[in-house]
DNA sequence: TTGTAGGCGTTATCAG
DNA sequence: CTGATAACGCCTACAA
């Protein structure tokens, strides 16, 4: 009944060598002859043997997954968290590390239960970390615990923490410089989430801007969002239905700049001759609508494939990583955006 | 140096028992006295004790990891798979069963060679396939291991396997209903992968409908798409450049439907004014957009719940899951669509 | 470059 | 209802 599996016993046996011998042509770890090895592998094809990943990783201590912890609310479904996906895979894939996905806003995470259970239960060996929240507790508590640790797509406040981010700030102000060269002087922000280090810097630099230019900022022209489309929306029907009312509207990210874009679609306004608008992100669907987004570019698979890389490498090394790592952005001129009329 | 963390032993010797009753007692196989019960967990409590699943996951030679099989081009990024994510995870988040992302298109995949190692390296307990293509090879190597496995968005040709999905046709039907009785008669349809057995089923239903009602299809008037953005607006183009001109559109998904509205604004026609155009899942973003989308409601959450739950109780009772389960879809009607002019 | 001994922490089996 | 003993299959450390 119980089809016997083969075990690196009977690959011993078969090759006149030790367990430990095989083991180590199979880890790659240590030092084997050429023709040992040829004849060990030889072995493992013709007696079709699959290591026990199981009983590896007991003996290791080490479980071979690297845990993928995001807020799912809103990410998962988003061009930005398949991007970012996107960038892991090209570096792990080649990996023998596979990944798990850990939903972040899951109570028991930030409770610091679920965390307890993937390093001391699951011996999680490495947690990518994808667009924390600043009030994200668990961060904090995964520091103290010295576990190989990246923070891909937000900054974070403790310095510790390794971190892939992009330049935020540096993003709006472009924008910003751009509406302006457009003779643009009554330019309305929609935000992103308080609880995300990117949103915050982005409001910043937009209201510093306006600051240095010496622009005022009437009543309203600063309205909340939370970078889903549908809060774009609600935004912009404010920002377009009272007055002053903006020439240009600038989007905390993409998705709010097409909740916006319907906004005006709904007032029957034209874009960009009745109003400017742009975003931040440049997801893959900026250039595909019409009219297509002005908006930042930001290399998230890049930031992603970075963030991937330095934690294989602090695991290769035994160390945790570290280091603060900003990528540029860069402004990208679409159709959606033009002189003030 | 070494933090010896606390096992099993030290929780039995502190409570005067054998291993095997603390093992009982935490697994919650077999039958323990309250008393017991009470004692022994307080012990791991006052300890700080943490069950090391690699050593009970070579024991029990099971991983106590599902697997989520999809292939990551253009689905992960969807709304579409956070519904699936979401209705897993109200099903799977209470279990003990963590999940690990498997892309199918990878090689590896559908060599086999990934699987294998899934299945004997890995011992992944079941394995949840999201919207398979229908040239996945790898399903019917699967349903030959024997493995626990829910297709959950598609209709699979192999009748053995386990599998969830939506009436594509009925779908497809009420959405040609819908705009006859509006009064169109050139309605054209754009098409998704032909890999996907839901996109051949929803194209064979528009066609089956023209059939029946006698009207022909004028060439041209299916166009090619693959369930993106872009596909939908190259499609729309052509559609509404050439002649005859259908005067209503239904796509064989929201995200085509998106990029056909995409086209129309292009050419400065209205929607639904100019033509009518339709969708098909019924996206979050479907009734987000300007002007709403007309489409067919597809209960994706709970198809995704539903195929958890076929998984976990099978793994319950040590069966592999099987028997097909096709959820209802109805007809949601929005703004994009109006009677012909 | 290769081998030996021992242990990783849990669960299964079977007896009491 | 509880306990003793033996796996589970590999890896670490050290020895040869």
């Amino acid at each position: 009944m119980k089809a016997q599996r083969i075990t690196m016993d009977d690959i011993s046996k078969e090759c006149g060598l030790s367990k430990m011998t095989v083991s180590r042509v199979l880890t790659g770890r240590g030092v084997v002859s050429a023709k040992t090895k040829a004849l060990v592998l030889k072995a493992c094809k013709r007696l079709k043997y699959e290591i026990n990943t199981l009983a590896s990783n007991l003996s290791s201590n080490r479980s071979g997954f690297i845990g993928i912890a995001t807020p799912f609310e809103g990410l998962i479904g988003s061009n930005y968290f398949y991007e970012i996906i996107k960038g892991f895979q090209l570096v792990l894939k080649e990996s023998a590390y596979d990944y798990a996905l850990f939903d972040t806003l899951q109570d028991s995470f930030n409770d610091g239960i679920k965390l307890a259970k993937l390093f001391h239960q699951r011996k999680v060996d490495g947690l990518l970390v994808v667009a924390p929240h600043t009030n994200d507790h668990f961060l904090n508590t995964l520091a103290d615990l010295r576990v190989p640790l990246v923070v891909v797509g937000e900054n974070q406040p403790s310095k510790s923490i390794c971190m892939v981010s992009c330049d935020d700030a540096r993003g709006i102000t472009l924008l910003c410089q751009h509406l302006i060269s457009l003779g643009h002087r009554r330019i309305a922000y929609v935000g992103g989430p308080k609880d995300l280090s990117s949103a915050r810097r982005r409001e910043e630099a937009y209201v510093n801007f306006c600051h240095v230019k010496g622009m005022d900022i009437p009543e309203g022209f600063i309205q909340p969002g939370d970078y889903t489309m549908r809060s774009g929306r609600t935004a912009g029907l404010a920002l377009l239905t009272s007055k002053p009312t903006p020439t240009a509207i600038i989007a905390a990210n993409d998705l709010v700049a097409y909740g916006v874009m319907e906004s005006a679609r709904q007032l029957n306004l034209q874009i960009p001759h009745d109003i400017s608008i742009a975003g931040f992100d440049d997801l893959p669907t900026a250039s595909e609508r019409c009219p297509s987004l002005t908006t930042i570019h930001q290399p998230i698979c890049e930031m992603a494939q970075m963030g991937a890389s330095l934690l294989q490498d602090a695991l290769k090394a035994g160390l945790i990583p570290s280091g603060q790592t900003q990528m540029k952005v860069s402004l990208v001129v679409r159709e959606s955006t033009a002189k003030r009329n």
